[in-house]
DNA sequence: TGACACTGGTCAGAGTCTCTGACTACTTTG
DNA sequence: CAAAGTAGTCAGAGACTCTGACCAGTGTCA
């Protein structure tokens, strides 16, 4: 009995995210990024290069506003953005990358780049750049934030 | 200048996976499994057929095992699994999933298989099938539990 | 066999994450 | 302008997770 691969695509898609997320941790934290986590991070990495605001946040990320609140707290006391108010309307505030925040995440682009190296060398060119592309076709139906193509 | 899919391949990985994980979540609450949260239905998944020591769900889902005995704990009283005695070693206990738990399995299995589908119907049989083949590839370097092939 | 290291699991305590509900301030709509 | 809606906050509670300390049973090896 060959069970290859009778896993539910579920687990197959979380494995290797999961694999990933923790490599960008592992050397974050070595490089001294260790005063945040994971639930941070998560809301961190989508504040886009113009700030963000606090609802998009939570939407993006399914969590309540009042969650997103909390963890942005938590990384404004680390230093790793800012609020600034936002001039298209007075009751937002837009949510910015610090300087500390974005040498964490040239640091976390590096790791994504050397993991996604170790994959093409183990699935071969051609079968990465399938997966990729397939990934990236399946977004527009599972990603209620997928710009259209 | 083409946006396409220049997102980083652990988000490309999430958002499937986010969005499954909710399809299944809503579909158990909606046939009356709502009594069980995200967490433990996590653990739960990795509970093998003939039972699985605590401390392997908890490597596996890596979390510590006193997290895992929590979360067994809530699931123990809300009636999804059991506790058994192991007959190979006093020290440990296997836990079991009751027919509860198969009844929601069932459904699960039964929303993968849709998902599944409509995710074939948008990427095409060949892509899918290249996928999953990737996916379960990628699964030999990624998870540290992967039987050898 | 018997000491010793190891493993499976629990208890206690604390910190983090997340939610619901209620509220203020500002914006949009008719 | 009044009503409805949106951005965000405050307060309180429940859920998740961790570290550290511990007990009981197992494996090893002189």
């Amino acid at each position: 009995m060959v069970a290859e691969s009778d896993l539910n695509t579920g687990l197959l898609l979380f494995l290797p995210y999961r694999a990933l997320e923790n490599r960008i941790f592992a050397r974050l934290a070595e490089a001294g990024f260790d005063d945040f986590t994971p639930a941070q991070a998560r809301v961190m990495q989508r504040i886009g290069p113009n700030g963000t605001r606090l609802t998009e946040l939570a939407e993006q990320a399914q969590i309540t506003k009042q969650t997103a609140g909390f963890l942005v707290d938590q990384l404004e006391k680390a230093g790793y953005v800012v609020r600034v108010p936002d001039p298209t309307d007075k009751r937002a505030r837009l949510v910015c990358l610090a300087e500390k925040a974005a040498s964490a995440q040239r640091i976390a682009a590096a790791v994504v780049a050397e993991v996604e190296k170790e994959w093409e060398a183990h699935l071969g060119s051609r079968r990465m750049k399938q997966l990729r592309e397939a990934l990236t076709l399946l977004r527009e139906i599972t990603d209620p934030w997928a710009e259209p193509s």
